[in-house]
DNA sequence: CCAAAAGTGTTGGCTCTACACCCATGA
DNA sequence: TCATGGGTGTAGAGCCAACACTTTTGG
């Protein structure tokens, strides 16, 4: 005798909690993000960014991990609480509270599939994201512009990027996430004299010129005033 | 047969939705917040930001002012989603995930007393805050905090200031939150030159030399680099 | 030697900061 | 006329944006 979705809402006396994550990675010189597919519910086969309820006694953050792992295998990722999402209508067969979360990881290629609970996941572009369950496109803009906002006063940008990586690759970031051309000489005398940067002795060798490499002089968030 | 604090908590499954607001308002040349001294519970005696419960079918937003109602008998402020509080110890009778505002009002002077679910109510000072009730202290430093970076790029006096003020009003508002001092003639260039007020044509007429007044170009949250 | 990506300086304009005196009024 | 808070301008320093060519390597 299982419940429907209405009875099943009914069960409730109070707002459940919820944790969901906007999580991003730069792969291919474009930001990415991952999203699952639902397999069950009012939303079923639409898109939505991994979450779940919050259980008794919990941490947020540990919820977040939580889901994290399940959904992508992942065990750790630079996480920020971002907004509180309490539309009573957001999820037509619950009133749940979600609290999003923004998660950022410098590998995708580690992320392994998604478990059983969900029918497919995967990354997408920004610009081209799959219809969203829920209220989840308005948190995939919300993370947005969070992390865009984040770039230009600090070195969150460490998040997304290996140990190791060249100038280049650092300036693209910037470029492609920011979604303006930016000017390598003005932008590498700024970042190299706020001491953002640790210059790495050795360089990376490729088809052309060689590289130098860097690494981020602080693996923490530090508060800096950058563009 | 009422229910030991103990057992209360272990009659819910899951956490519970709360919402806390802290309120600012400037008054007598200083920023104040308002508390409320609680009458019962773990933390009885001690002082909170009011909140309490979000209801089934409510929007937090809606949460936030009900319980500014009842605390203050205030029907308007600018409110704004701060940050949520969820470790499940944060309050040691249950597991209450809290999502804090920081409400912004004009006149403090039309607070009425709290109801009768309050011991009392009253307006602080942030420099001499009593004892707080649960993570409330954290809850303070982090609305301030915000309060700070806004006043810095946005609009937001409007919601702290009455519809027409002086300039020496305005730029008090702003030397006391930041707590720093301000130029006065550089601050009232730029401010000017940004068009962010609408100079009247009325004088204030007091003790001594009139002072023009002013009132916000727009009452409504803009982002702008301010200082 | 060619293609492709890496790396490098200067200048003019603008913005920001520092700073001190006169003004208008009521008492 | 005096006490008090209101109101105003300038100059020097530092910062930022605009801008194009040379270097190094692999193929």
């Amino acid at each position: 005798m299982p419940a429907g979705p209405t009875e099943s809402a009914d069960r409730f006396e109070r707002p459940r909690v919820a944790v969901d994550t906007v999580l991003f990675a730069f792969q291919e010189r474009r930001l990415k993000t991952y999203l699952v597919q639902l397999s069950r519910g009012p939303a079923n086969g639409k898109w939505a960014f991994p979450g779940g309820l919050v259980r008794r006694g919990e941490m947020l953050d540990d919820a977040v991990r939580r889901e994290l792992k399940i959904s992508t295998g992942l065990t750790d990722a630079y996480l920020e609480q971002l907004f509180t999402f309490g539309d009573p209508s957001r999820d037509p067969d619950a009133h749940v509270v979600s609290v999003a979360y923004m998660a950022l990881i410098p590998d995708p290629g580690r992320v392994s599939g998604p478990s059983p609970k969900y029918a497919a996941g995967g990354w997408f572009e920004l610009s081209a994201l799959p219809p969203l369950a829920y209220d989840h496109a308005v948190m995939a803009k919300y993370a947005l512009k969070r992390l865009k906002s984040k770039l230009e006063y600090s070195n969150i940008a460490f998040a997304l990027l290996p140990p190791i990586f060249t100038f280049a690759e650092f300036e693209e970031l910037y470029s492609q996430i920011l979604a303006r051309p930016i000017d390598r000489r003005n932008f590498r005398r700024r970042i190299l004299a706020m001491g953002l940067l640790r210059p790495l002795k050795e360089t990376r060798r490729g088809a052309h010129r060689p590289a130098a490499l860097y690494s981020f002089a602080r693996q923490t968030l530090q508060m800096i005033e950058m563009l």
